[in-house]
DNA sequence: TTTTCAATGGATTTGCAAGTCCATTAATCA
DNA sequence: TGATTAATGGACTTGCAAATCCATTGAAAA
C-alpha cells in the first residue's frame, strides 16, 4: 500500500546514500548489500535518479554514486517525482468517469482529504529530517519538545 | 499510489452502493456499468465483501448486493480488512531488515508519520460520510463549518 | 415443474511491474 | 599502454495483480 516496491526501493537507497559520508561514492554493489535492494534493478533506479539530477555518477576505480545536494535540498517529493510518481494532490484516484473538483464523485472528498495529507508529506519531508530525527534519538533524552511534538501529529 | 487497484474498485463498488435506495438489490452487472469496474473481475470483489460481512447477496430473480449495515457503521478500514489491506500503523513499508519501533530503521519516523495519517483517515472514514457530504454539497452554499466537523468524526 | 436470472467458485489468460543478464562505455591504476 | 573497476543501456525473463471464462448452484417467476 502506499508506495509501489519500486519508489519503496528509491528512498531507502536515497536514505542509505544521505547516511553515508558525503566525500566518497558509493557503488551500487554496496547500496544493495546495505538495503537488500536487488543489485541489478538497483542499478535502473539509481540511473533514473541520476537522470533526475538528484544524483551524481562516476565510472571506474572511486566511481559510484552521490547526492548531487545536500540532504536537506532533496524531498521526498522531488524523489517520487524523479521516478514519475509525482504527488498531484487534484488527482481522483478514483478515476471514477471524469472526475475533477467542479464536478467530483462521490469519493472525491473523502480522497482529496487523504490525497492532500499525503502530497504535503512529500512536500515537506526532505532526507535532511531522517538524518536530523536520527541524530535526536541517538541523543538520548527526547531532543527538543518541538521535535516531538511535530513527530506525534 | 496509495491504492492497489482492486481497493480502489471495491471503495467505488461500495460506495455506489451507498449511494443507491437500500430497498432493492443491486445486479453485479448493472454495478459493473455504473462504477465502470470490469464486471468478472468486480463479481470477485463483491463476493468477498460478502464473505467479509459487509455485503449481503441474493440470487436469481431480484437477487443481487446491499450493504448488510448503514452506510455510517461501514469504515473505510472495514472494506480494506476485508481485502486483506488492514491498514497497520505499525508496520514499516520499507522493511528495511527487520525493523520495529525499537529498532527503527532510517526511514521509520517519516514514514510512521504519513502511515498514521493514512490509518486514521481510513478509521474515521465511514460510507456515510460520503453522503452527508454530497448532501452538503448539493445544499448548495459551502456549509461549511457544520459539515466540515461531522466529516472528521 | 421448467425456465430464467443472477451469484458462486475455480481455472485460465493477460499485462505490467519487478527482476535478470549482457555487451558497451568510460574512468582510474599499474 | 593494457588491465581493472564500475556505470550505462537495452534486451530479456519472471511473477503476480488484474482480468476473463465457464460450469455450477440456488432462487424466483412463468
Amino acid at each position: 500500500m502506499i508506495f509501489s516496491q519500486t519508489i519503496e526501493y528509491a528512498l531507502r537507497a536515497m536514505a542509505q546514500l544521505a547516511a553515508m559520508s558525503a566525500d566518497e561514492a558509493a557503488t551500487s554493489k554496496d547500496l544493495s548489500v546495505e538495503t537488500g535492494i536487488p543489485s541489478h534493478y538497483l542499478s535502473k533506479i539509481l540511473r533514473r535518479l541520476v537522470a533526475a539530477g538528484l544524483l551524481e555518477s562516476g565510472k571506474g576505480h572511486h566511481g559510484g554514486f552521490r547526492l548531487s545536494r545536500p540532504p536537506e535540498a532533496i524531498s521526498f517529493q522531488a524523489i517520487l517525482s524523479a521516478l514519475d510518481a509525482d504527488c498531484d494532490p487534484n488527482r481522483c484516484a478514483f478515476g471514477w468517469g471524469k472526475c475533477n473538483a467542479q464536478n467530483p464523485c462521490l469519493l472525491h472528498p473523502a480522497f482529496s482529504k487523504l490525497n492532500t495529507s499525503v502530497c504535503d508529506w512529500a512536500d515537506s519531508t526532505t532526507l535532511g529530517d531522517l538524518l536530523a530525527e536520527r541524530r535526536g534519538a541517538k541523543a538520548g533524552t527526547h531532543a527538543k519538545a518541538p521535535k516531538a511534538a511535530r513527530a506525534r501529529r
